[in-house]
DNA sequence: CACAAGACCTGGCAGC
DNA sequence: TGCTGCCAGGTCTTGT
């Protein structure tokens, strides 16, 4: 799912929306999300007004007029804005009845996510409270991820997923940033310079900023708040593209495992 | 503290 | 047409 640029794309789309919209209802049909979904949300929630809708790193806040509703859509969530009356779909799990007759639906077939209500202040949040800076704000560059890799043997690429260390930056988008610097990305963390990490650190707001501006990536789940898809699959470097050549030096894109997760890349560009 | 691996879930697809 | 096994955009927890 859902990496910084699709939870923008969200955030973008509903916020018009809802924001000065009163939640009128709300109708709960699966309670087992990532944190089970309590009576007591429903009840904070309830006749609220909507403030703002904000995201830190891949949550989605959704700001009342007394405490957040927190938003994450896991691997396969997204949020869609219906009329009222559209019937429910399985894996529909969540409503908002908004005072202007839509209904914010939250949909998530493997449960990963959550819709879960908190006091403020949000930033203390457990959730939220260790997370690393905005990759597109000014506290972010190559200073920060040199600092952080410091003492770290992980391969670079686990560093830069580290949400610690850097808030949104998901596998797809921790390949195509490492690709267009040219790093290895099974490189250490320490051994990588302060220069690459000038280099990384540009490429990786380049590439989020422009799959923010494309929609986002859709590769099967993820669509935006009016049921399309995003747009930046088709402008992936590596990322999926197994075997079929660099689009710089057209040597095959190799495939391989960092941590769990398919790590793709050109070993005749990156190094 | 740093790291690897497992856990949480469902659905889609390849291969038999 | 099943069935089985593997894979998937993300975190969080556990054990070394």
């Amino acid at each position: 799912m859902p990496e910084l640029p699709e939870v923008e794309t969200t955030r973008r789309g509903i916020a018009p929306a809802v924001v000065q919209q009163r939640i009128v209802d709300v109708k709960v049909r699966e309670r087992r999300l990532r944190i089970p979904l309590t009576p007591d949300t429903e009840r904070a929630v309830l006749g609220q007004w909507i403030q703002a809708v904000e995201r830190r790193g891949k949550y989605l806040l959704i700001a009342l007029e007394r405490g957040v509703v927190l938003v994450h859509l896991g691997m396969s969530g997204s949020l869609r804005l219906v009329a009222v009356d559209t019937p429910p779909r399985r894996h529909d799990h969540v409503d908002l009845v908004l005072g202007n007759g839509r209904c914010l639906r939250f949909h998530d077939p493997r449960r990963f996510g959550l819709v879960h209500w908190i006091e403020s202040p949000a930033e203390a949040h457990p959730l939220l409270c260790h997370l690393g800076p905005e990759p597109l704000s000014e506290q972010f560059d190559g200073q920060v991820l040199y600092q952080r890799a410091a003492k770290r043997r992980c391969a670079v690429k686990t560093l830069i997923m580290d949400s610690r260390v850097v808030v949104g930056v998901g596998n797809i988008y921790a390949n195509e940033a490492l690709f267009l610097a040219g790093i290895d990305p099974r490189r250490a963390a320490r051994e990588v310079s302060i220069e690459q990490y000038q280099a990384l650190a540009e490429r990786i707001r380049q590439v989020l900023s422009a799959a923010i501006e494309q929609g986002g990536t859709t590769l099967r789940d993820f669509v935006r708040e009016d049921g399309n898809p995003g747009y930046f699959a088709q402008a992936l470097r590596v990322y999926g593209r197994d075997q079929k050549p660099c689009v710089i030096c057209g040597a095959p894109i190799v495939q391989t495992r960092i941590a769990q997760r398919a790590t793709y890349f050109c070993t005749q560009c990156q190094h």
